[in-house]
DNA sequence: CACATAAGTGAACAACTGTACACATGACAC
DNA sequence: GTGTCATGTGTACAGTTGTTCACTTATGTG
């Protein structure tokens, strides 16, 4: 799996690594491929639960560190942009896989995001942020908010791992995006929802 | 170029394709492949140039038939979903380029995405909405848009091709989704984006 | 018509691929 | 120690890959 990821790492797409050159990165003979895993696709699965445990680990460290609301937005940017850098073969394997071959891994990074989201959801709501809004639409909200945090990964991962001025624009612009939607929710009346 | 997008709407992804599947599928020589392209990453450029006429398209259409500002966002959202349908493969096609192994090609879906958020910018200046905005204000907002539709698109492409009311579905959330963020660029003060 | 250029062909190559099988080694329980 | 697993190895095979070269065939211009 490290072997896996170093690929990713290094360029290559998920969809186009074969068992050979997996096992070759790993230092090892091919047919040992097949002790761990029957086919690249479940490598995949694997990996998506391993992607699982690092997106917990940053929503436990969000928690921990961001805990009045004012800095909120600005400190969980930097938290997560933090965890792409230091996770960056993990972070590019799910921006891979959402648009990737295998329905499976494809519904696996979905289900990891819905997730977050709904844990997002939950923390809003310990935080007696968005009170206004019926749970459906901080439902709605958080999805949205994961999304946008989703998406900056690809900006993210586009640019060179040690380029820090890029790296700050990327982190000011998604706070930016964020805070926008923050202020949409505040805003949001029930009735915009259902016409 | 067909023969690829035929390809990618199999469900195969643009970077685990080869000349000579290419070829075959296009019911050709292998040799005759470098008549056209001088490498699959070539091949992937003149799609993304084409893809830049399919949004082009898009977009005129947009702009014929949205005219008064009320329903925006529903129409809007109405025509995105149409000519996605109807351009599958190469929707599939960019949301597999924006994480995919050239980085070639991942720029230049990039720069599609950036021309389309600025002509958005333009129409909105055009229709007098968002006037409060300053022109970076703006054209963040609009950059918002395109990111969020562009994921719905893997919403959209994840889903079977007529499974109308999953469709539906996804029409409705990207449409709450710009409704919200719609709501939050309102409110927005430049003072919040320049501390 | 003739001729230039674009598009397609067929055979050949060495390199690589996934997978199968029988066999070797390591760790660890009894 | 012996036996039992999990893991790794070596060899083999048929199929596929990218690329080359010299060739034929279409197409359209003068």
């Amino acid at each position: 799996m490290s072997a896996a990821l170093e690929l990713v790492g290094k360029g290559r797409h998920f969809a186009s690594i074969g068992i050979r050159e997996v096992t070759r990165q790993a230092g090892v003979v091919p047919t040992s491929f097949y002790r761990h895993f029957r086919s690249v696709d479940d490598l995949g699965l694997q990996l998506v639960d391993e992607l699982g445990l690092v997106l917990r680990r940053m929503m436990r460290e969000a928690r921990a560190n961001v805990l009045q609301a004012d800095k909120l937005i600005e400190e969980s940017v930097g938290i997560f942009v933090a965890h792409a850098q230091a996770n960056r073969s993990f972070f590019l394997f799910m921006a891979q896989g959402l648009a990737g071959e295998s329905r499976a891994v494809q519904e696996g990074i979905r289900s990891e995001m819905r997730f977050f989201a709904s844990e997002l959801a939950n923390d809003l709501r310990r935080l007696r942020l968005m009170e206004h809004l019926s749970d459906a639409d901080l439902d709605m909200t958080c999805d949205l908010i994961v999304r946008t945090v989703a998406f900056s990964l690809t900006d993210l991962l586009s640019i060179s791992a040690d380029d820090d001025y890029q790296i700050g624009q990327v982190r000011k612009r998604t706070t930016r995006f964020l805070q926008m939607i923050f202020i949409g929710a505040g805003h949001w009346q029930r009735s915009q929802a259902e016409p």
